[in-house]
RNA sequence: GGGGGUGUAGCUCAGUUGGUUUAGAGCGCUAGCCUGUCACGCUAGAGGUCGCGGGUUCAAGUCCCGUCACCCUCGCCA
């Protein structure tokens, strides 16, 4: 027998079609309007809200306070002329309410339960159960779980095997830095949270699951951003027997089906492909937003015959000279160069140069060198300028320029509206640097990871410059975000030993940390490779949000603790001396 | 680890060169009134460790030093 307080409609549900129904709602209280008579009130939960009306008589004397759970029992009345609430869906209805239970109270909530919410956000994560009744949230998780569910159903539709990996794994020497979880069985050891399933995913290629996919929750324990938190979540895949257009055409077609289901959006695929030295060279940045132009361009031709002797010695020392060319449409003041200036200052520029281009030899800090019979000609002809346009000029270290100008881009795409929302730019980003030095440890480091293929790379052939080296690594970048990235992995043991040496981890170490996949490489490895997609940016991005704290339930803080349940915290001795465990460091007093 | 920002009522904020009796406002809350509101309205009321600690001063929400929390960011994130 049903209990009488259940439901039998939610509060989005009731319309005029419903009129003399006997019905139950279930719900918070979200709003009273008390007339002494008559009794009004709004009853949410996540489908809507619902009218309920009350009398003196029904509610006796009972008290109906804000975030109160209540079962009401009553009739659907249709609501006449201007009692119709048109700004709700269920605004042409109201339940005339004969029964009333409280079936939960509340205290008086921190914060409203409202969608304008300015409540900080350090409160909101507090009470984090109270932040995600709010529709917005709402929202946010619901358009997630659409998204992760239709990227699933696509995976299955492509042949593609759901398969779990452990959480409990083994530390990696390299990439960030991991959690570690210490064994209690095994005193003096440590279980390492998964930074990614990569290697067991390689190792399940191995085994013959050609194509895999998971939804995997990943854990890195670097410092937060805004797109950052230290443990998040990915749809992982790998494939064997292909190259990177095959796992390119999987994407495409899952992206393009994810982006109708749970966006409504239309995508033309396949997306454009770009490499990295494109990428680099034409917006200054790994992650291009392709929704506007202002693209970089090479002022080379030109520096190399001026008089500038900043644009000289920056060429004579082996950089480049860049710029990029603001339409006049966008009328650049002089009080935006100096902002726009500081901020160059402020990412590593020596200096911003400017020009207002024009053919009699405009304006700015460059206009003197601009004198010369032809000079500002030749210039607005190489930077393809036009009268009236103002060019930002970078001069310095490759990477400088790039960086610098790849910022300013930005900045000036958002500055005048070009990066349009709504317009969606998906683009593969190839090819990039296999090696990294760092000069601090002096040594070679993946730039992706170490299980990455080189491009046109021979073990027998001579020596390759290991800083011009390219692999087959790739990312997928949306509007200006990395969404995920992959590779082409090395399926050849041999192979595998030698980035290892490069890398400068020794036999030893190398048995002993990766010796299990260099072993089950060496069992006939079929060629795979795969793809790792970062669902949090993708949901927040989707829905127009910077920060994807608003798409995850639980988020952390900046200092990555947890508001609601105050994790981390300090546990008893008897848990620690359990696990080997003696601290060396008192904890931090907390407030 | 570095840089920048914020911290005053449950929430969002104001608070002048340090000085006006009891640190204010809006919202929320409580009580009373009200039979058609829907962010109901009207009247009244309660509500404060000015993040915390120290210092300067006759006097500190306000100035100085330290510290904590939160946000953004650089480093970091194979």
């Amino acid at each position: 027998m049903t209990a009488s307080w259940k439901r039998t409609h939610t509060c989005g549900e009731l319309r005029a079609a419903h009129a003399g129904r006997t019905v139950v709602l279930n719900g918070w209280v979200q709003a009273r309007r008390d007339h002494g008579g008559i009794y009004f009130l709004d009853l949410r939960d996540r489908y809507g809200v619902t009218q309920i009306v009350l009398s003196q008589a029904v509610l006796g004397d009972t008290k109906l306070g804000p975030e109160y759970v209540l079962s009401v029992r009553g009739k659907v009345s249709v609501r006449e002329g201007s009692n119709v609430n048109r700004e709700r869906p269920t605004g042409e209805v109201e339940v005339l309410v004969e029964h009333v239970e409280v079936l939960s109270a509340s205290p008086v909530p921190p914060f409203p339960i409202e969608e304008q919410l300015d409540t900080a956000l350090d409160t909101r994560l507090r009470y984090r159960y109270l932040d995600l009744r709010r529709g917005n949230l709402q929202r946010n998780l619901i358009h997630r779980s659409r998204f992760i569910q239709s990227m699933r159903r696509a995976f299955e539709r492509e042949g593609f095997l759901d398969i779990e990996t452990p959480i409990l794994t083994k530390a990696t020497p390299e990439g960030a830095r991991d959690y570690l979880v210490p064994s209690r069985v095994h005193p003096g050891e440590f279980y390492a949270l998964p930074q990614s399933p990569q290697i067991f995913k390689q190792i399940l290629m191995v085994a013959g699951y050609d194509k895999y996919f998971q939804v995997a929750r990943c854990f890195r324990d670097e410092d937060l951003r805004a797109d950052r938190q230290p443990e998040f979540t990915q749809l992982d895949m790998e494939m064997s027997f292909v190259d990177e257009e095959d796992i390119f055409g999987v994407w495409e077609r899952v992206m393009q089906a994810t982006m109708r289901e749970a966006c409504g959006v239309e995508i033309a695929v396949p997306f454009p492909r770009m490499s990295w030295d494109e990428s680099m060279e034409r917006f200054g940045v790994d992650k291009p937003d392709l929704r506007f132009g202002l693209e970089l361009v090479d002022a080379k031709a030109w520096a190399e015959t001026c008089e500038f002797q900043v644009f000289r010695n920056a060429l004579a020392s082996g950089g480049r000279v860049m710029g990029i060319v603001v339409p006049a449409v966008h009328a650049l003041s002089r009080k935006d160069v100096t902002g726009l200036e500081e901020h160059a200052k402020g990412v590593g520029a020596k200096g911003l140069a400017w020009w207002k281009a024009e053919k009699s030899g405009g304006a700015g800090p460059l206009a003197k060198f601009c004198a010369a019979p032809g000079a500002a000609e030749s210039l607005m002809k190489l930077m393809g300028a036009s009268d009236g346009d103002t060019i930002l000029f970078v001069a310095d270290r490759e990477a400088i320029v790039r960086k610098v100008l790849g910022d300013l881009r930005n900045q000036l795409g958002r500055k005048f509206g070009l990066a349009k929302a709504g317009e969606w730019r998906f683009t593969w980003v190839t090819s990039f640097p296999m090696f990294e030095w760092d000069e601090d440890s002096k040594r070679w480091f993946s730039a992706h990871h170490p299980f990455t293929a080189p491009v046109d790379w021979t073990l027998g052939g001579p020596s390759p410059d290991l800083g011009k080296l390219s692999s087959r690594a790739y990312d997928l970048v949306l509007n200006g975000w990395e969404l995920g990235s992959g590779s082409v992995r090395i399926h050849r043991a041999d192979v595998q030993q030698r980035i290892f040496e490069i890398l400068g981890i020794g036999p030893e170490e190398r048995q002993r940390k990766f010796g299990f996949l260099l072993e089950a490489l060496s069992f006939g490895a079929p060629p795979h490779a795969g793809f790792a997609l970062g669902l949090d940016r993708t949901s927040a991005l989707t829905l127009g949000l910077d920060n994807i704290r608003e798409v995850i339930a639980f988020p952390k803080t900046a200092s990555a603790t947890d508001l609601m349940c105050g994790a981390p915290s300090i546990v008893a001795p008897e848990q620690l001396a359990e696990v080997h465990i003696r601290t060396v460091t008192e904890p931090d007093p907390k407030p």
